[in-house]
RNA sequence: GGGCAAUUGGCUCAGUGGUUAGAGCGCUUCCUUGACAUGGAAGAGGUCACAGGUUCGAUUCCUGUAUUGCCCACCA
């Protein structure tokens, strides 16, 4: 046996099998490898910058399934990719290069997007990779590359040619300071403090109506008044006109049963757009449409002398001027909750502007029992996709008023505005560069004026089932392959990433996309809250990794049921590292006493200590094989921890130990097989989720026992079969002897490598059976 | 307001329709024994949030309440 060293390095040890790793293929996907295909729809992590702690625990859930099935003979797919594109990629250039993307040539800034993203990505990719993520890392996507463009583009022209996407005119949300349309999944809430006025709007009597609102800078696009039908204060107005204070307009008073009789004065001005509502009554009673803010949020002309000033600015002058007017009778202090962009944090505007959507409404049913063919772990998370969808409200908006993202690839006609689609062979194009074939079908004009949007980054990344196969498959066998096994995310995820996954699949293929999902939770600080950079309480990845090791950071990830939520423990990280550190101790204790580590043969006759561990192993086998089965790590993790602390190191390492110094040399080689046997199978156990520690001990020590490159690609354990086993009915009682001699020990101060004179025992044991035995384990001359 | 989840020893969490509810950390006492002091042995510590109900029997099932967290709606 070659020098062993006392310490297990992690730093030393985990590079080197990286390198392996990636040396040898280990991961590298095969499609014609034998075994069925386990196709995992792995997610492509937003490049910015660095792996955070909430990546590193998610991820890592995925790769013990995948590793675990990989073992089980399964050709594990399990791609990798990266999303960058869109807003969140756009605000990463801005901020590293110091640049802005409004005030730059188009063509400049993406080319500095993509240049960007080529440096970066490597060292972004890396962490996943000290990570010990087993994806093959050789072929990956990016939701920008050429592929991703054609693909995005060419599922755009099917969802066209289905009907299942159009282009409107429509009240949609609108981020004034990103400038462009987003979507209702993009939405975050906050809570603000603002001032709820009281203004009064005159009637034909001169009488007043007073409207409370808190957005006295829409005065200028309010459309109508609205009271409860209900409500007798203000029966008698339905249908007469009021007069918007400053402005002097009339409109007309309505009734509809979603005003709140509570709120305010019960009575609530209509603008076109303050809130959802709104839209809703815009569409419901044929309202005008009355602009008054733009799509950067300035006032426009209709607000007359505010035209040009903010939105913020424009509400404090006309508070000033209603109070000069005596319209304004009250004013109080609320606080309430916005929309806003979660990407920027500013406030929502809802703006009507010609978009393209996917619709999503019309199908909301349909949805909901796709749902249910999906099986859900943990399965309550189906019911965050379902109350998502029955909550919807709008259709899913796709297109952006932005630079860097994937083109739309289209055309308009220059005379009638008919939209002319790209030929499919020629994708993928920009249309802002390239010229559409042939002249317009509706009015045989040949000028066309180009899409200047750009997709929303979802609309891309929500076919990565497609977009990941077909990195390795023509187009047609990906398709088959759909449904994929897998789709593993975290939660925060469900109404976006997943959500536009089952609509695109469905609208595609008429499928779901994978047969299962998987959902992890979230990391949160050691006190429970959220990780925040203004809460200073970020924990890097990073950092651990170098510590403690990849192993110790994914057995930490291991330790809570898929779906909830962790809460950071560098202790719970110690223990993981504890843990390597037995593995080793456990293997130099064998690699002491066994000179080449050999397997039990199934004619082979046991002691009763061995087949006693061969039993508990088996158990173990069953249980823990079954855990994962179910994507239940971390019951697998407890199943093996217990194992090899209470029963093998605690126990049967000791049991064994007076053999190995013993002359019995049969009995000494049926002990080192058997350690051997059981210390393999728990090495590959523990493989999955602690990939590092397990291929040096499997290299070190157990290579020669199976024909394969390494520990990840070995044969998961089965259970061990002997012909002939003694009988081991009454062990347990040899076990409360063991504890007893112990106890005795313990209370007598004494070592417990000590040996005694006697020992009178209360546990009722088969002295003629193990009598012999538990002198040697316990060290007693004589037991009775 | 709607939905989902959580509530078990000081802390973090497992767990089960049924004899004394488990683990790790922390704590106490002891042990340097030929894998490991980055260790080992023994031990203290819980009316399983609360109130009803189902049951021969509930920490486990049901209902309600409270508290906490997350998602969504409310934004006039």
């Amino acid at each position: 046996m070659k020098e062993i060293s006392k310490h297990y390095n992690p730093s030393e040890v985990e590079p080197k099998w990286r390198e392996f790793w990636e040396k040898n293929n280990i991961y590298k996907f095969d499609p014609k490898a034998k075994g069925g295909i386990f196709s995992v729809d792995t997610p492509p992590p937003t490049v910015s910058g660095k792996m955070h702690i909430g990546h590193a625990y998610s991820y890592t859930h995925e790769d013990f399934i995948a590793r675990y099935r990989r073992m089980r003979g399964e050709n594990v797919f399990f791609p990798f990719g990266t999303d960058n594109n869109g807003l969140a990629t756009e605000r990463l250039i801005e901020k590293t290069k110091n640049v802005r993307a409004s005030k730059m040539d188009r063509n400049d800034f993406i080319k500095l997007c993509n240049q960007t993203i080529k440096e970066i990505t490597p060292d972004f990719i890396s962490d996943w990779q000290k990570a010990g993520m087993s994806c093959d890392f050789s072929k990956i996507y990016s939701t920008i590359d050429d592929n991703s463009r054609r693909i995005s583009q060419k599922n755009f022209i099917d969802l066209y040619k289905k009907k299942y996407t159009y282009r409107q005119e429509a009240p949609v949300i609108w981020c004034s300071h990103c400038q462009t349309a987003i979507a209702q999944a993009e939405l975050e809430d906050k809570e603000i403090e603002t001032l709820f006025n009281d203004i009064v709007f005159k009637l034909k009597d001169k009488k007043d109506l007073i409207i409370a609102t808190t957005r006295p800078e829409l005065l200028s696009s309010c459309v109508a008044v609205f009271v409860h039908p209900d409500d007798k204060r203000y029966k008698k107005l339905v249908g007469q006109k009021a007069q918007v204070p400053i402005f002097g307009n009339k409109v007309e008073i309505l009734a509809d049963k979603k005003v709140d009789l509570e709120k305010g004065s019960g009575a609530v001005m209509c603008c076109t757009f303050g809130d959802k509502t709104d839209v809703e009554w815009f569409k419901e009673y044929k309202l005008p449409l009355v602009m008054s803010l733009d799509k950067s949020g300035r006032m426009m002309e209709k607000a007359k002398k505010y035209a040009g000033l903010s939105a913020k600015v424009a509400r404090q002058n006309i508070i000033e001027d209603l109070q000069k007017k005596k319209l304004l009778v009250g004013q109080k202090k609320i606080t309430h909750s916005v929309n806003i962009h979660e990407r920027c944090k500013n406030e929502v505007e809802i703006m009507n502007s010609l978009q393209w959507y996917i619709r999503i409404l019309d199908e909301k049913k349909e949805f909901i029992d796709l749902g249910k063919k999906i099986k859900w772990h943990p399965p309550f998370m189906r019911a965050r996709y379902e109350n998502w969808i029955n909550n919807l409200g709008w259709d899913w908006a796709i297109s952006r008023q932005r630079f860097f993202g994937i083109p739309f690839p289209v055309w308009y006609c220059g005379k009638c505005g008919e939209i002319k689609i790209a030929d499919i062979e020629d994708l993928p194009i920009d249309p802002l560069s390239d010229k559409p074939k042939g002249k317009c079908e509706k009015c045989g004009n040949s000028k066309f004026i180009p899409e200047k949007d750009v997709m929303d980054t979802w609309a891309t990344s929500s076919i990565s089932p497609q977009l990941a196969l077909q990195l390795f498959f023509d187009e047609k066998t990906a398709q088959k392959m759909i449904p994929m096994n897998l789709r593993p995310q975290a939660h925060d995820i469900i109404s976006t990433w997943l959500f536009y996954t089952v609509v695109r699949s469905h609208y595609h293929f008429d499928k779901i996309p994978w047969k299962e999902v998987m959902i992890s939770g979230h990391v949160l600080d050691s006190q429970g809250k959220k990780m925040s950079k203004s809460l200073g309480n970020v924990v890097a990845p990073q950092e651990i990794l170098e510590k403690y090791g990849s192993d110790a950071l994914r057995y930490w990830s291991a330790g809570s049921s898929l779906g909830q939520d962790i809460n950071y423990s560098e202790d719970e990280i110690k223990i993981g590292k504890k843990t390597t550190t037995k593995l080793w101790n456990v293997a130099r204790f064998m690699a002491m006493n066994v000179k080449k580590a050999e397997l039990l043969k199934d004619s082979e006759m046991v002691e009763p200590a061995d087949a006693w561990i061969i039993d508990e192993l088996n158990k173990t086998i069953a249980k823990t094989t079954k855990a994962f089965e179910n994507y239940a790590y971390a019951k697998a993790k407890e199943e093996i921890d217990g194992f090899f602390w209470s029963k093998f190191a605690d126990y049967y390492v000791e049991f064994v130990k007076y053999r190995f110094f013993g002359d019995d040399e049969k009995s000494k080689k049926i002990g080192e097989k058997t350690i051997a046997t059981v210390f393999f199978n728990i090495v590959k156990l523990y493989a999955p989720i602690m990939p590092f520690v397990t291929e040096e001990i499997f290299q070190t020590w157990f290579k020669h026992l199976e024909k394969t490159k390494s520990v990840h690609i070995s044969k998961w354990p089965e259970e061990i079969k002997l012909k002939k086993m003694p009988d081991i009915s009454d062990f347990a009682s040899a076990i409360k002897a063991v504890d007893e001699i112990r106890k005795h020990k313990t209370k007598q101060n004494i070592s417990l490598g000590a040996e005694i004179d006697s020992i009178k025992l209360k546990t009722k044991t088969n002295l003629k059976k193990y009598g012999e035995f538990l002198k040697k384990v316990g060290r007693v001359k004589k037991i009775s």
